[in-house]
DNA sequence: ATCTGTGGACTTTTT
DNA sequence: GTCCACAGAT
């Protein structure tokens, strides 16, 4: 999203803009920069009475909200309430009456998907590509943005990288053994979540509670947050919570800096504001508040507090909420106006186990006295009786805002809100691939849907599995969203660790990633005494290296080889700035030997790998540098989905939220899963209340269709279990919901089921041979494709964001998927040596057909797919 | 250096 | 049940 740091637009390198008085009208304004479009128009609109194109097709509410441009306003938008359209079309309004210039609007979202739609669709609205919204971003990618250019006010070199939770974890791992502690009794990851904790809340070493330091470590928590703070910043290194609070840092100690920013933003959009954390409220205040100098910055620096020190980054959050308070009163006199619109809905406030806090949009109109609290809640998407069961359920929260969604359009056929029972998640996961089957053929209400129009979303990932399994074996197209990204794969981030040391000699945990990766010969014993020179004379490891190979501290194989190394790294960094990123990459792939380690990589994952070392070669092409390169990739972790095929959804609910599908079902109501037992335990009432949240989203993703499913026996963590139905089953309406009549012998609604055998029942396709599925698997089967995982499938499985390990537990039982005849002889023989992506190796103990028997050393002997192994040695 | 066995964890996840 | 990380063996 964020190019490289050097081309950003900064303050003397625009024109400045005409001090205007907020409100002022358009007329008075002089051409916004690189807007001769803009200008046009907004000259054009200027001269109609008529309101410009933009604002109609809004409602009143909507309407009210994009023109209430000065001042505070928090846009409360319900589900499907035209929540972007309102926030584009303020931009686009914003810009076209001429009262800022595109530069001079902040707009800040959580994921990268919503900036990038925003963007498109602000450009849509305004005619033609938005290049001039440079303040358009995530929390974090803006943070970047800023940092880069103070970078030095916190200590940090403009050049500093971005660290992901892999390093992190490596980092607190070397931090707590060099503190004399056990690391497997004081867990790296554990760590790592504390910390993520602190600065979710805006927390400095010095300012978390007593508590918290003394729970980590034998009491060294202090001492060891204290310690990664210093490394990071040796490293010159961030994690993600450093990018915002550097900034906050940066601001408080720097007025100045400060008010040239309150200068630029004259106006200032947050999306999803319901998930805004401690530390993103803190940014936003201080981005937000232009005030009177000299009273700002004590204000700011929260001096006004007399227990508080100048250096704090905040008041801890025990005192936070009533200092918050009194400063927002008495900031806000005889100020300008704050033209901040904060657009959420609390009824979707789901993230507060990542640190999002709800209180913040609670307390909108107490931060910003006088602000105009504007509802949508006029729906365009749901049906009436989704929206009644949805409503019906959410109102069983305390302390929301309180809104009632509703739509005019009312149609006698809508289908209510389906609850259906199932035994367990096996026959669970067959009754939505059934019920997605009818949908498609046009059975269900005679008309034939699209598999893209389809959802399933879940409460917890593992869930997943068992849809994959039922998909696979009908051949139903579907696609997983979310889970491990494409950055996140081994040679992805092997390959990103050259780049990054290359880019950044001083970065040292790339180095210790791929010193040896290739095998150099530079085991252990190697990097610790390169480690311990580095340390002891303060410089990174890189030019340890570099040093010592001058000395004879190490034998001459691996002094020899570390040379090589040394020289290759300063080569590739001289060409940075001569050669094109993808051709530098290409190279230091190449040079490295990291390609051909994977070529000589026999394991059937191998290919893959190389493919996706060129997937990230190819995909630098068109950036302009290698450092731009890297912190795109930082910043941005979600991969580009292909949407071309038509394919079922799954995900969970979590990653469900913003989008929207004409069928959704919602499998796995059950006490313990959903409400989930450890939101009860750790999370109490407030974690009921945001599993209801989650249903509460779940439900209002769908436009016209909302199965709603729940078994009495699940399988967790390996045990059967018999479940209950969740409570929020109760807790929707009769007059909006119908329980299936069940299908198969045993179901229907608290009818209980318990004392049945899993056996009892009737299976309908017990023979699976007699499904439509199983026609649509040999049908499909001349056109058996590989996907990426070198699996061999009659239909496509599209993963977004999947990789590493394969699919992650999908089992691939070969005999229902049967592909191809038998009359083709096997390729293999019993005895052979075979690999499988599930189940590892084994020996092919028996042949029919395509059909193998294969005894794995790990796995037992299991009856597999020809397609799904490979020959090994 | 690579393979194998064991122990512990196991909700949600962006940046 | 299953995945992962790591220690110890080969």
């Amino acid at each position: 999203m964020t190019s490289g740091f050097d081309d950003i637009p900064f303050f003397d390198e625009e024109p400045a803009p005409r001090k205007q008085p907020p409100g002022k009208p358009a007329a008075e304004s002089p051409e916004p920069a690189g807007g001769l479009g803009i200008a046009a128009r907004a000259m054009a609109a200027r001269g109609q009475s008529r309101s410009p194109d933009y604002l109609s097709g809004l409602n009143p509410e909507q309407r009210e909200a994009v023109e209430t441009t000065e001042g505070p306003v928090l846009v409360l938008a319900g589900a499907g309430t035209g929540k972007t359209r309102v926030l584009t079309t303020r931009i686009a309004h914003i810009l076209e009456t001429g009262r800022a210039y595109p530069s001079q609007i902040l707009a800040v979202t959580f994921t990268n998907k919503a900036a990038r739609e925003m963007k498109e669709r602000i450009g849509l609205l305004v005619g033609g590509a938005v290049e001039g919204m440079p303040w358009l971003g995530t929390f974090h990618s803006i943070g970047v943005k800023i940092l880069r250019r103070h970078a030095e006010l916190v200590g940090l070199r403009s050049d500093f990288s971005i660290l992901d939770t892999d390093d992190i974890i490596r980092l607190i791992k070397q931090l707590i053994q060099a503190e004399g502690l056990d690391d497997k009794r004081w867990p790296a990851r554990q760590f790592a979540g504390m910390i993520d904790g602190w600065k979710n809340k805006g927390l400095d070493p010095a300012q978390i509670p007593e508590g918290d330091a003394r729970a980590f470590g034998n009491g060294r928590g202090r001492e060891l947050y204290t310690a990664y703070q210093n490394r990071l910043k040796s490293l010159n290194a961030c994690d993600f919570g450093d990018l915002l609070l550097h900034p906050i840092r940066m601001f408080r100690a720097n007025p100045d800096i400060l008010r040239d920013y309150h200068d630029r933003f004259r106006y200032i959009l947050v999306d999803e504001y319901q998930d805004t954390n401690t530390a993103q409220y803190m940014w936003l205040r201080l981005l937000a508040q232009r005030s009177a100098p000299s009273r700002m910055t004590r204000d700011q620096t929260g001096a006004q507090a007399s227990d508080r020190r100048p250096d704090d980054i905040s008041s801890a959050p025990a005192q936070a909420s009533a200092d918050r308070r009194d400063t927002a009163a008495s900031e806000s006199k005889g100020r300008p106006t704050v033209n901040i619109c904060c657009v959420g809905d609390d009824d979707q406030s789901i993230y507060g186990w990542r640190g999002a806090e709800v209180d913040n949009i609670l307390r909108f109109e107490k931060d910003f006295p006088g602000a105009k609290v504007i509802k949508l809640e006029r729906n365009y998407r749901s049906t009436e009786h989704i929206l009644g069961a949805a409503g019906h359920l959410i109102a069983h929260n305390e302390g929301r805002l309180g809104k009632t969604l509703f739509t005019e359009r009312t149609n006698p056929d809508d289908q209510k809100v389906m609850v259906h029972a199932a035994w367990d998640s096996e026959e669970e996961a067959r009754a939505v691939g059934e019920e997605i089957e009818r949908l498609q053929r046009g059975d269900a209400d005679g008309k034939n849907h699209n598999l893209n129009d389809m959802a399933i979303l879940v409460r917890a990932s593992f869930q997943m599995r068992e849809f994959e399994d039922r998909f696979v074996t009908l051949g139903l197209n579907y696609r997983v969203i979310g889970g491990p990204r494409f950055y996140e794969r081994l040679e992805v981030r092997d390959a990103m660790a050259y780049f990054r040391l290359v880019c950044q000699p001083a970065d040292d945990l790339a180095f210790e990633r791929i010193i040896n990766t290739p095998k150099r010969g530079l085991g252990d014993t190697t990097v610790r005494t390169l480690h311990d020179y580095a340390r002891a004379r303060d410089i990174p490891m890189l030019a340890a290296a570099a040093d010592i190979c001058e000395t004879d501290e190490l034998k001459p194989k691996a002094r020899k080889s570390l040379w090589d190394v040394v020289q290759n790294f300063s080569r590739w960094s001289q060409r940075l700035e001569t050669l094109p990123p993808n051709e530098l990459a290409e190279q230091v792939l190449e040079e490295s030997g990291y390609t051909d380690m994977w070529k000589n990589d026999k394991s059937a994952e191998a290919p893959g790998r190389l493919d996706n070392l060129k997937e990230l070669v190819r995909s630098m092409e068109e950036e302009e540098s290698m450092r731009a390169f890297l912190e795109r990739i930082a910043l941005v972790m979600d991969a580009e989905q292909n949407e071309s095929m038509d394919a079922v959804s799954i995900m969970t609910l979590h990653s469900a939220k913003g989008l929207e599908f004409d069928t959704v079902f919602l499998p796995g109501w059950e006490e313990g899963l959903f409400p989930h037992q450890r939101a009860l335990d750790e999370g109490g009432r407030s974690g009921l209340e945001e599993e209801r949240r989650l249903a509460y989203v779940g439900l209002t993703r769908a436009k016209h269709l909302c199965h709603i499913w729940f078994v009495s026996n699940r399988r967790i963590h390996g045990l059967w279990q018999s479940t209950m139905p969740s409570r929020f089953l109760d807790e929707l309406p009769n007059t909006h919901v119908e329980v299936a009549e069940s299908d198969t012998s045993y179901g229907g609604y608290g009818r209980g089921g318990y004392g049945q055998s899993r056996f009892d029942k009737a299976e309908p396709f017990q023979n699976s041979y007699s499904t439509p599925g199983w026609k649509r698997a040999q049908a499909n089967k001349t056109d058996a494709t590989r996907d990426n995982w070198g699996n061999r499938s009659g239909h496509a499985v599209e993963r977004i964001g999947y990789g590493e390990s394969g699919p992650r537990g999908k089992t691939i039982e070969g005999e229902l998927v049967a592909k191809s005849t038998s009359s083709t002889p096997s390729k293999f023989s019993i005895g052979d040596r075979v690999f499988h992506l599930k189940f590892g190796n084994g020996n092919v103990a028996g042949i029919e057909g395509n059909k193998l028997t294969i005894e794995f050393d790990r796995a037992g002997q299991k009856r597999v797919l020809d397609g799904f192994v490979e020959k090994v040695g």
